[in-house]
DNA sequence: GAGCGGATGGCAGCTTGCTGCCATTTCACC
DNA sequence: GGTGAAATGGCAGCAAGCTGCCATCCGCTC
Protein backbone atom coordinates (compact mmCIF):
# COMPACT_ATOMS: atom_id res chain seq x y z
CA UNK A 1 0.00 0.00 0.00
CA UNK A 2 1.21 3.51 -0.82
CA UNK A 3 2.49 5.80 1.88
CA UNK A 4 -0.04 8.48 0.94
CA UNK A 5 -2.80 8.19 3.52
CA UNK A 6 -5.19 10.28 1.50
CA UNK A 7 -5.10 7.92 -1.45
CA UNK A 8 -7.79 5.27 -1.20
CA UNK A 9 -6.92 1.85 -2.56
CA UNK A 10 -9.52 0.00 -4.58
CA UNK A 11 -9.21 -3.77 -4.64
CA UNK A 12 -11.07 -5.95 -7.13
CA UNK A 13 -12.26 -9.28 -5.89
CA UNK A 14 -11.56 -11.40 -2.85
CA UNK A 15 -8.20 -12.55 -4.12
CA UNK A 16 -6.84 -9.04 -4.41
CA UNK A 17 -8.35 -8.23 -1.02
CA UNK A 18 -6.43 -11.11 0.55
CA UNK A 19 -3.16 -10.36 -1.24
CA UNK A 20 -3.01 -6.64 -0.70
CA UNK A 21 -5.05 -6.08 2.45
CA UNK A 22 -4.25 -9.40 4.10
CA UNK A 23 -1.16 -8.05 5.90
CA UNK A 24 -3.14 -5.05 7.13
CA UNK A 25 -5.84 -7.31 8.55
CA UNK A 26 -3.31 -9.63 10.12
CA UNK A 27 -1.42 -6.74 11.71
CA UNK A 28 -4.22 -5.40 13.90
CA UNK A 29 -2.94 -4.78 17.40
CA UNK A 30 -5.60 -2.75 19.20
CA UNK A 31 -8.76 -3.03 17.17
CA UNK A 32 -10.22 -5.42 14.69
CA UNK A 33 -13.87 -4.86 13.98
CA UNK A 34 -16.04 -5.93 11.11
CA UNK A 35 -19.62 -5.46 10.03
CA UNK A 36 -21.24 -7.85 7.58
CA UNK A 37 -24.71 -8.85 6.52
CA UNK A 38 -23.76 -12.53 6.63
CA UNK A 39 -20.78 -14.83 6.84
CA UNK A 40 -19.94 -14.62 3.17
CA UNK A 41 -18.64 -11.07 3.34
CA UNK A 42 -15.05 -11.00 4.64
CA UNK A 43 -14.78 -14.75 4.18
CA UNK A 44 -11.19 -14.26 2.92
CA UNK A 45 -11.10 -17.60 1.07
CA UNK A 46 -7.91 -19.57 1.38
CA UNK A 47 -6.26 -17.20 3.79
CA UNK A 48 -8.62 -16.76 6.67
CA UNK A 49 -6.98 -19.17 9.09
CA UNK A 50 -3.57 -17.71 8.40
CA UNK A 51 -4.65 -14.12 8.89
CA UNK A 52 -6.49 -14.96 12.11
CA UNK A 53 -3.52 -16.96 13.43
CA UNK A 54 -1.11 -14.15 12.62
CA UNK A 55 -3.31 -11.65 14.35
CA UNK A 56 -3.47 -13.84 17.44
CA UNK A 57 0.28 -14.18 17.47
CA UNK A 58 0.84 -10.43 17.31
CA UNK A 59 -1.98 -9.38 19.60
CA UNK A 60 -2.92 -12.31 21.83
CA UNK A 61 -5.38 -10.36 23.94
CA UNK A 62 -7.21 -8.62 21.11
CA UNK A 63 -10.90 -9.40 21.01
CA UNK A 64 -12.35 -8.94 17.56
CA UNK A 65 -15.72 -7.23 17.23
CA UNK A 66 -18.11 -8.78 14.75
CA UNK A 67 -21.35 -7.13 13.85
CA UNK A 68 -23.86 -9.03 11.74
CA UNK A 69 -27.41 -8.65 10.56
CA UNK A 70 -30.01 -11.28 11.47
CA UNK A 71 -29.37 -12.83 8.04
CA UNK A 72 -26.21 -14.29 9.53
CA UNK A 73 -28.44 -16.52 11.64
CA UNK A 74 -30.65 -17.55 8.75
CA UNK A 75 -29.36 -21.14 8.66
CA UNK A 76 -28.14 -23.46 11.36
CA UNK A 77 -24.64 -23.82 9.95
CA UNK A 78 -24.05 -20.06 9.97
CA UNK A 79 -25.46 -19.85 13.44
CA UNK A 80 -23.15 -22.60 14.64
CA UNK A 81 -20.15 -20.76 13.18
CA UNK A 82 -21.18 -17.53 14.90
CA UNK A 83 -21.52 -19.29 18.22
CA UNK A 84 -18.08 -20.76 17.68
CA UNK A 85 -16.62 -17.36 16.95
CA UNK A 86 -18.09 -16.02 20.18
CA UNK A 87 -16.82 -19.06 22.10
CA UNK A 88 -13.34 -18.34 20.80
CA UNK A 89 -13.42 -14.90 22.35
CA UNK A 90 -14.81 -12.62 19.64
CA UNK A 91 -17.51 -10.15 20.61
CA UNK A 92 -20.42 -10.93 18.34
CA UNK A 93 -23.48 -8.68 18.08
CA UNK A 94 -26.58 -8.74 15.96
CA UNK A 95 -27.89 -5.48 14.56
CA UNK A 96 -31.65 -5.60 14.11
CA UNK A 97 -31.77 -2.61 11.83
CA UNK A 98 -30.30 -3.14 8.36
CA UNK A 99 -26.54 -2.66 8.16
CA UNK A 100 -26.03 0.18 5.73
CA UNK A 101 -22.38 -0.58 5.01
CA UNK A 102 -20.19 -3.65 5.29
CA UNK A 103 -16.92 -2.58 6.82
CA UNK A 104 -13.70 -3.69 8.47
CA UNK A 105 -11.88 -1.39 10.91
CA UNK A 106 -8.24 -1.87 11.88
CA UNK A 107 -6.66 -0.05 14.79
CA UNK A 108 -8.42 3.25 14.15
CA UNK A 109 -6.07 3.88 11.24
CA UNK A 110 -7.70 2.02 8.36
CA UNK A 111 -11.10 1.00 7.14
CA UNK A 112 -12.07 -1.38 4.36
CA UNK A 113 -15.44 -0.76 2.76
CA UNK A 114 -17.13 -3.44 0.73
CA UNK A 115 -18.78 -2.35 -2.50
CA UNK A 116 -21.56 -4.22 -4.24
CA UNK A 117 -21.03 -7.26 -6.46
CA UNK A 118 -20.89 -6.14 -10.09
CA UNK A 119 -20.48 -8.65 -12.93
CA UNK A 120 -19.56 -11.23 -10.36
CA UNK A 121 -16.75 -9.09 -8.93
CA UNK A 122 -16.84 -7.25 -5.68
CA UNK A 123 -14.67 -4.23 -4.99
CA UNK A 124 -13.22 -3.27 -1.65
CA UNK A 125 -11.86 0.16 -0.84
CA UNK A 126 -9.12 0.65 1.72
CA UNK A 127 -9.33 4.07 3.33
CA UNK A 128 -6.73 5.60 5.61
CA UNK A 129 -7.48 9.34 5.67
CA UNK A 130 -7.76 10.05 9.41
CA UNK A 131 -11.01 11.98 9.21
CA UNK A 132 -12.67 9.47 6.95
CA UNK A 133 -11.57 6.59 9.16
CA UNK A 134 -12.80 8.50 12.17
CA UNK A 135 -16.14 9.07 10.48
CA UNK A 136 -16.55 5.44 9.51
CA UNK A 137 -15.61 4.37 13.02
CA UNK A 138 -18.22 6.73 14.47
CA UNK A 139 -20.85 5.19 12.25
CA UNK A 140 -19.70 1.69 13.15
CA UNK A 141 -19.86 2.55 16.83
CA UNK A 142 -23.41 3.82 16.48
CA UNK A 143 -24.44 0.53 14.91
CA UNK A 144 -22.50 -1.49 17.49
CA UNK A 145 -24.14 0.31 20.41
CA UNK A 146 -27.59 -0.36 19.07
CA UNK A 147 -26.84 -4.03 18.41
CA UNK A 148 -27.59 -6.96 20.69
CA UNK A 149 -25.07 -9.46 21.97
CA UNK A 150 -25.36 -12.79 20.08
CA UNK A 151 -26.22 -14.78 23.19
CA UNK A 152 -28.86 -12.30 24.27
CA UNK A 153 -30.23 -12.19 20.74
CA UNK A 154 -30.57 -15.95 20.54
CA UNK A 155 -32.13 -16.10 23.99
CA UNK A 156 -34.60 -13.37 23.25
CA UNK A 157 -35.17 -14.17 19.63
CA UNK A 158 -38.05 -11.90 18.66
CA UNK A 159 -41.35 -13.72 18.80
CA UNK A 160 -43.23 -13.51 15.57
CA UNK A 161 -47.01 -13.27 15.77
CA UNK A 162 -48.94 -14.98 13.00
CA UNK A 163 -51.38 -13.18 10.74
CA UNK A 164 -54.10 -13.26 13.38
CA UNK A 165 -51.72 -11.95 16.00
CA UNK A 166 -50.62 -9.12 13.80
CA UNK A 167 -54.22 -8.10 13.28
CA UNK A 168 -54.76 -8.09 17.01
CA UNK A 169 -51.66 -5.95 17.40
CA UNK A 170 -53.13 -3.47 14.97
CA UNK A 171 -56.33 -3.25 16.97
CA UNK A 172 -54.48 -2.82 20.24
CA UNK A 173 -52.25 -0.17 18.72
CA UNK A 174 -55.33 1.71 17.61
CA UNK A 175 -56.48 1.94 21.22
CA UNK A 176 -59.86 0.25 20.66
CA UNK A 177 -61.81 -1.52 23.37
CA UNK A 178 -61.91 -5.28 23.02
CA UNK A 179 -65.54 -5.14 22.00
CA UNK A 180 -64.90 -2.65 19.21
CA UNK A 181 -61.85 -4.54 18.04
CA UNK A 182 -63.68 -7.87 18.00
CA UNK A 183 -66.47 -6.36 15.93
CA UNK A 184 -63.89 -4.91 13.55
CA UNK A 185 -62.22 -8.27 13.07
CA UNK A 186 -65.53 -10.10 12.75
CA UNK A 187 -64.97 -12.43 15.69
CA UNK A 188 -66.65 -12.77 19.05
CA UNK A 189 -65.39 -10.93 22.07
CA UNK A 190 -64.36 -14.24 23.63
CA UNK A 191 -62.24 -15.17 20.64
CA UNK A 192 -60.64 -11.75 20.45
CA UNK A 193 -59.74 -11.93 24.09
CA UNK A 194 -58.29 -15.39 23.58
CA UNK A 195 -56.06 -13.97 20.92
CA UNK A 196 -55.02 -11.06 23.09
CA UNK A 197 -54.14 -13.52 25.83
CA UNK A 198 -52.09 -15.60 23.39
CA UNK A 199 -50.25 -12.48 22.25
CA UNK A 200 -49.52 -11.48 25.83
CA UNK A 201 -48.05 -14.90 26.44
CA UNK A 202 -45.99 -14.64 23.26
CA UNK A 203 -44.64 -11.27 24.35
CA UNK A 204 -44.08 -12.42 27.90
CA UNK A 205 -46.05 -9.51 29.27
CA UNK A 206 -48.03 -9.25 32.48
CA UNK A 207 -49.98 -6.15 31.52
CA UNK A 208 -51.12 -4.40 28.42
CA UNK A 209 -48.73 -1.54 29.05
CA UNK A 210 -45.86 -3.99 29.20
CA UNK A 211 -47.08 -5.68 26.06
CA UNK A 212 -47.06 -2.32 24.31
CA UNK A 213 -43.48 -1.69 25.41
CA UNK A 214 -42.40 -5.07 24.11
CA UNK A 215 -44.25 -4.83 20.85
CA UNK A 216 -42.67 -1.48 20.08
CA UNK A 217 -39.26 -2.58 21.22
CA UNK A 218 -39.40 -5.60 18.93
CA UNK A 219 -40.58 -3.55 16.00
CA UNK A 220 -43.77 -5.57 15.68
CA UNK A 221 -45.93 -2.58 15.01
CA UNK A 222 -45.69 -0.66 11.73
CA UNK A 223 -44.26 2.82 12.23
CA UNK A 224 -47.43 4.64 11.13
CA UNK A 225 -49.64 2.81 13.56
CA UNK A 226 -47.46 3.43 16.55
CA UNK A 227 -47.16 7.07 15.63
CA UNK A 228 -50.89 7.55 15.46
CA UNK A 229 -51.92 9.08 18.73
CA UNK A 230 -54.28 11.87 19.56
CA UNK A 231 -53.38 15.35 18.59
CA UNK A 232 -50.98 15.83 21.42
CA UNK A 233 -50.81 16.45 25.10
CA UNK A 234 -53.15 19.11 26.41
CA UNK A 235 -51.39 22.01 28.00
CA UNK A 236 -52.04 21.64 31.68
CA UNK B 1 -9.32 19.43 -6.96
CA UNK B 2 -7.16 16.69 -8.43
CA UNK B 3 -8.48 14.39 -11.10
CA UNK B 4 -7.59 11.33 -9.04
CA UNK B 5 -10.85 10.21 -7.46
CA UNK B 6 -9.11 7.95 -4.98
CA UNK B 7 -7.16 10.80 -3.45
CA UNK B 8 -9.03 12.39 -0.55
CA UNK B 9 -8.59 16.10 -0.09
CA UNK B 10 -8.15 17.46 3.41
CA UNK B 11 -9.17 21.08 3.96
CA UNK B 12 -8.16 23.04 7.03
CA UNK B 13 -10.72 25.46 8.35
CA UNK B 14 -13.85 27.01 7.00
CA UNK B 15 -12.04 29.38 4.69
CA UNK B 16 -10.28 26.62 2.83
CA UNK B 17 -13.55 24.70 2.76
CA UNK B 18 -15.25 27.61 1.04
CA UNK B 19 -12.44 28.28 -1.39
CA UNK B 20 -11.70 24.78 -2.52
CA UNK B 21 -15.00 22.95 -1.99
CA UNK B 22 -17.30 25.91 -2.62
CA UNK B 23 -17.51 25.27 -6.38
CA UNK B 24 -18.31 21.59 -5.70
CA UNK B 25 -21.11 22.53 -3.33
CA UNK B 26 -22.50 25.13 -5.71
CA UNK B 27 -22.43 22.69 -8.61
CA UNK B 28 -24.82 20.12 -7.22
CA UNK B 29 -27.39 19.20 -9.82
CA UNK B 30 -29.19 16.12 -8.53
CA UNK B 31 -28.44 15.82 -4.87
CA UNK B 32 -27.40 18.11 -2.10
CA UNK B 33 -27.69 16.61 1.34
CA UNK B 34 -26.11 17.52 4.62
CA UNK B 35 -26.06 16.23 8.15
CA UNK B 36 -25.10 18.46 11.05
CA UNK B 37 -25.52 18.55 14.78
CA UNK B 38 -26.47 22.23 14.67
CA UNK B 39 -26.47 25.25 12.39
CA UNK B 40 -22.84 26.10 12.99
CA UNK B 41 -21.48 23.20 10.98
CA UNK B 42 -21.55 23.96 7.26
CA UNK B 43 -22.24 27.62 7.97
CA UNK B 44 -19.84 28.55 5.12
CA UNK B 45 -19.17 32.08 6.44
CA UNK B 46 -19.10 34.80 3.86
CA UNK B 47 -20.04 32.59 0.97
CA UNK B 48 -23.20 30.84 1.90
CA UNK B 49 -25.61 33.06 0.02
CA UNK B 50 -23.52 32.93 -3.12
CA UNK B 51 -23.16 29.15 -3.07
CA UNK B 52 -26.88 28.67 -2.45
CA UNK B 53 -27.80 31.14 -5.20
CA UNK B 54 -25.46 29.48 -7.69
CA UNK B 55 -26.91 26.12 -6.88
CA UNK B 56 -30.42 27.42 -7.42
CA UNK B 57 -29.41 28.89 -10.74
CA UNK B 58 -27.93 25.62 -11.98
CA UNK B 59 -30.53 23.28 -10.52
CA UNK B 60 -33.73 25.23 -9.92
CA UNK B 61 -35.77 22.19 -8.90
CA UNK B 62 -33.24 20.64 -6.57
CA UNK B 63 -34.51 20.23 -3.04
CA UNK B 64 -31.72 20.10 -0.51
CA UNK B 65 -31.91 17.54 2.30
CA UNK B 66 -30.88 18.77 5.70
CA UNK B 67 -30.55 16.41 8.62
CA UNK B 68 -30.01 17.86 12.08
CA UNK B 69 -29.90 16.64 15.64
CA UNK B 70 -32.34 18.07 18.21
CA UNK B 71 -29.55 20.46 19.23
CA UNK B 72 -30.39 22.45 16.13
CA UNK B 73 -33.66 23.36 17.83
CA UNK B 74 -32.06 24.27 21.14
CA UNK B 75 -32.71 28.00 20.79
CA UNK B 76 -35.50 29.93 19.14
CA UNK B 77 -33.28 31.66 16.62
CA UNK B 78 -31.95 28.38 15.29
CA UNK B 79 -35.44 26.98 15.20
CA UNK B 80 -36.66 29.97 13.27
CA UNK B 81 -33.87 29.55 10.72
CA UNK B 82 -34.70 25.87 10.30
CA UNK B 83 -38.33 26.65 9.72
CA UNK B 84 -37.29 29.22 7.15
CA UNK B 85 -35.09 26.68 5.37
CA UNK B 86 -38.03 24.31 5.18
CA UNK B 87 -40.32 27.08 3.97
CA UNK B 88 -37.87 27.79 1.16
CA UNK B 89 -38.22 24.24 -0.06
CA UNK B 90 -35.49 22.29 1.71
CA UNK B 91 -36.42 18.95 3.25
CA UNK B 92 -35.49 19.25 6.89
CA UNK B 93 -35.48 16.28 9.27
CA UNK B 94 -34.54 15.82 12.88
CA UNK B 95 -32.67 12.71 13.89
CA UNK B 96 -33.43 11.74 17.47
CA UNK B 97 -30.46 9.43 17.81
CA UNK B 98 -27.08 11.14 17.91
CA UNK B 99 -25.60 11.90 14.50
CA UNK B 100 -22.38 9.92 14.33
CA UNK B 101 -20.88 11.92 11.49
CA UNK B 102 -21.43 15.41 10.07
CA UNK B 103 -21.47 15.09 6.31
CA UNK B 104 -22.30 16.77 3.01
CA UNK B 105 -23.25 14.68 -0.03
CA UNK B 106 -23.14 16.03 -3.57
CA UNK B 107 -24.70 14.19 -6.49
CA UNK B 108 -23.66 10.75 -5.37
CA UNK B 109 -20.13 11.51 -6.50
CA UNK B 110 -18.61 13.34 -3.56
CA UNK B 111 -18.86 13.50 0.18
CA UNK B 112 -17.40 16.01 2.60
CA UNK B 113 -16.77 14.74 6.12
CA UNK B 114 -16.31 17.16 8.98
CA UNK B 115 -13.57 16.32 11.45
CA UNK B 116 -13.41 17.55 15.01
CA UNK B 117 -12.19 21.00 16.01
CA UNK B 118 -8.54 20.80 17.01
CA UNK B 119 -6.63 23.84 18.26
CA UNK B 120 -9.45 25.99 17.00
CA UNK B 121 -9.22 24.58 13.48
CA UNK B 122 -11.63 22.14 11.95
CA UNK B 123 -10.66 19.87 9.10
CA UNK B 124 -12.94 18.70 6.32
CA UNK B 125 -12.18 15.77 4.06
CA UNK B 126 -13.49 15.62 0.52
CA UNK B 127 -13.95 12.04 -0.63
CA UNK B 128 -14.71 10.92 -4.17
CA UNK B 129 -13.85 7.22 -4.29
CA UNK B 130 -17.06 5.67 -5.59
CA UNK B 131 -17.30 2.91 -2.99
CA UNK B 132 -16.56 5.23 -0.12
CA UNK B 133 -19.10 7.75 -1.34
CA UNK B 134 -21.58 4.96 -1.77
CA UNK B 135 -20.91 3.77 1.76
CA UNK B 136 -21.28 7.22 3.26
CA UNK B 137 -24.48 7.74 1.30
CA UNK B 138 -25.85 4.44 2.61
CA UNK B 139 -25.13 5.52 6.15
CA UNK B 140 -26.68 8.92 5.51
CA UNK B 141 -29.77 7.30 4.07
CA UNK B 142 -30.15 5.08 7.12
CA UNK B 143 -30.07 8.12 9.37
CA UNK B 144 -32.43 10.04 7.09
CA UNK B 145 -34.98 7.23 7.06
CA UNK B 146 -35.04 7.08 10.83
CA UNK B 147 -35.36 10.84 11.18
CA UNK B 148 -38.56 12.82 11.61
CA UNK B 149 -39.71 15.65 9.40
CA UNK B 150 -39.15 19.03 11.08
CA UNK B 151 -42.82 19.93 11.11
CA UNK B 152 -43.80 16.57 12.56
CA UNK B 153 -41.01 16.80 15.11
CA UNK B 154 -42.13 20.20 16.28
CA UNK B 155 -45.75 19.11 16.42
CA UNK B 156 -44.97 15.94 18.29
CA UNK B 157 -42.18 17.25 20.45
CA UNK B 158 -41.61 14.41 22.92
CA UNK B 159 -43.50 14.90 26.13
CA UNK B 160 -41.34 14.72 29.22
CA UNK B 161 -42.89 13.23 32.35
CA UNK B 162 -41.82 14.75 35.67
CA UNK B 163 -40.21 12.73 38.43
CA UNK B 164 -43.55 11.39 39.60
CA UNK B 165 -44.49 10.40 36.08
CA UNK B 166 -41.23 8.61 35.56
CA UNK B 167 -41.82 6.61 38.71
CA UNK B 168 -45.25 5.65 37.47
CA UNK B 169 -43.68 4.60 34.17
CA UNK B 170 -41.33 2.33 36.04
CA UNK B 171 -44.21 0.66 37.85
CA UNK B 172 -46.20 0.22 34.65
CA UNK B 173 -43.16 -1.20 32.87
CA UNK B 174 -42.77 -3.72 35.67
CA UNK B 175 -46.26 -5.04 34.95
CA UNK B 176 -47.63 -4.49 38.46
CA UNK B 177 -51.29 -4.05 39.27
CA UNK B 178 -52.26 -0.53 40.27
CA UNK B 179 -52.71 -1.65 43.86
CA UNK B 180 -49.24 -3.17 44.08
CA UNK B 181 -47.68 -0.17 42.36
CA UNK B 182 -49.43 2.32 44.66
CA UNK B 183 -48.25 0.43 47.71
CA UNK B 184 -44.71 0.44 46.30
CA UNK B 185 -44.75 4.17 45.75
CA UNK B 186 -46.35 4.81 49.11
CA UNK B 187 -49.44 6.56 47.77
CA UNK B 188 -53.09 5.63 47.74
CA UNK B 189 -54.62 3.74 44.88
CA UNK B 190 -56.65 6.81 43.94
CA UNK B 191 -53.58 8.98 43.70
CA UNK B 192 -51.68 6.38 41.70
CA UNK B 193 -54.53 6.11 39.27
CA UNK B 194 -54.68 9.86 38.97
CA UNK B 195 -51.05 9.86 37.97
CA UNK B 196 -51.55 7.04 35.50
CA UNK B 197 -54.39 9.02 33.95
CA UNK B 198 -52.18 12.11 33.73
CA UNK B 199 -49.47 10.10 32.05
CA UNK B 200 -51.94 8.64 29.56
CA UNK B 201 -53.03 12.17 28.68
CA UNK B 202 -49.42 13.26 28.32
CA UNK B 203 -48.73 10.37 25.97
CA UNK B 204 -51.96 10.89 24.09
CA UNK B 205 -52.95 7.29 24.57
CA UNK B 206 -56.41 5.75 24.76
CA UNK B 207 -55.31 2.44 26.24
CA UNK B 208 -52.50 1.10 28.28
CA UNK B 209 -51.19 -0.88 25.34
CA UNK B 210 -51.04 2.29 23.31
CA UNK B 211 -49.34 4.08 26.16
CA UNK B 212 -46.72 1.33 26.24
CA UNK B 213 -46.08 1.72 22.54
CA UNK B 214 -45.64 5.44 22.90
CA UNK B 215 -43.46 5.27 25.95
CA UNK B 216 -41.09 2.86 24.24
CA UNK B 217 -41.15 4.77 21.00
CA UNK B 218 -40.21 7.97 22.80
CA UNK B 219 -37.46 6.28 24.73
CA UNK B 220 -39.05 7.17 28.06
CA UNK B 221 -38.33 3.83 29.64
CA UNK B 222 -34.77 2.79 30.57
CA UNK B 223 -33.53 -0.05 28.38
CA UNK B 224 -33.19 -2.54 31.26
CA UNK B 225 -36.73 -2.06 32.42
CA UNK B 226 -38.30 -2.52 29.05
CA UNK B 227 -36.16 -5.56 28.38
CA UNK B 228 -37.24 -7.25 31.58
CA UNK B 229 -39.95 -9.66 30.67
CA UNK B 230 -40.67 -13.17 31.75
CA UNK B 231 -38.40 -15.93 30.68
CA UNK B 232 -39.92 -16.23 27.27
CA UNK B 233 -42.87 -17.51 25.36
CA UNK B 234 -44.00 -20.99 26.27
CA UNK B 235 -43.77 -23.44 23.46
CA UNK B 236 -47.32 -24.16 22.47
C1' DG C 1 -70.73 -40.97 7.28
C1' DA C 2 -68.26 -41.23 11.86
C1' DG C 3 -64.87 -39.72 15.00
C1' DC C 4 -61.57 -36.58 16.78
C1' DG C 5 -59.14 -32.40 17.87
C1' DG C 6 -59.12 -27.64 17.63
C1' DA C 7 -61.48 -23.27 17.23
C1' DT C 8 -65.45 -20.48 18.16
C1' DG C 9 -69.13 -18.18 20.73
C1' DG C 10 -72.17 -17.26 24.72
C1' DC C 11 -72.42 -16.82 29.53
C1' DA C 12 -71.10 -16.14 34.24
C1' DG C 13 -68.18 -14.74 37.81
C1' DC C 14 -64.34 -12.30 39.14
C1' DT C 15 -60.53 -8.89 39.03
C1' DT C 16 -58.68 -4.74 37.47
C1' DG C 17 -59.03 -0.20 35.70
C1' DC C 18 -61.44 4.47 35.54
C1' DT C 19 -63.48 8.47 37.41
C1' DG C 20 -66.71 11.45 40.07
C1' DC C 21 -67.56 13.12 44.59
C1' DC C 22 -66.44 14.88 48.96
C1' DA C 23 -63.77 15.49 53.13
C1' DT C 24 -59.23 16.27 54.63
C1' DT C 25 -54.51 17.51 54.29
C1' DT C 26 -50.72 20.00 52.46
C1' DC C 27 -48.32 23.86 50.75
C1' DA C 28 -47.36 28.55 49.56
C1' DC C 29 -48.24 33.19 50.35
C1' DC C 30 -49.58 37.26 52.96
C1' DG D 1 -52.18 32.61 62.13
C1' DG D 2 -55.42 32.87 58.14
C1' DT D 3 -56.55 31.97 53.36
C1' DG D 4 -56.87 29.78 49.03
C1' DA D 5 -55.43 26.49 45.72
C1' DA D 6 -53.80 22.11 44.84
C1' DA D 7 -53.07 17.43 46.13
C1' DT D 8 -54.46 13.38 48.63
C1' DG D 9 -57.30 9.54 50.16
C1' DG D 10 -61.60 6.85 50.77
C1' DC D 11 -65.69 5.30 48.71
C1' DA D 12 -69.01 4.08 45.25
C1' DG D 13 -70.47 2.95 40.76
C1' DC D 14 -69.37 1.57 36.42
C1' DA D 15 -66.67 -0.13 32.42
C1' DA D 16 -63.22 -3.01 30.73
C1' DG D 17 -60.39 -6.97 30.98
C1' DC D 18 -59.69 -12.03 32.15
C1' DT D 19 -60.79 -16.78 32.21
C1' DG D 20 -63.36 -21.11 33.09
C1' DC D 21 -67.07 -23.81 31.38
C1' DC D 22 -69.84 -25.95 28.00
C1' DA D 23 -72.22 -26.48 23.64
C1' DT D 24 -71.50 -26.17 18.88
C1' DC D 25 -69.09 -25.87 14.65
C1' DC D 26 -65.32 -26.80 11.44
C1' DG D 27 -61.74 -29.27 9.13
C1' DC D 28 -59.33 -33.37 8.57
C1' DT D 29 -58.70 -38.33 8.42
C1' DC D 30 -60.29 -42.97 7.91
Amino acid sequence: MTADLDRNVVLRGERELVERAGPLLAAAREEFACAAADLRTWALPGAREEIVAERHRRAPGLRARKLYSPLALADEESERLLVELADRGAQVRICRTPLPQETILVDGRAAVLAGPVERGVRTFTVVRSPDVVRGVRALYRAAWESAVDLAAYRRARPPMPDEEGRRVLGMLAAGLTDEAAARRLGVSLRTYRRRVAALMTLLGADSRFQAGLRAQQLGLVPAQTSASHRSGPKTS
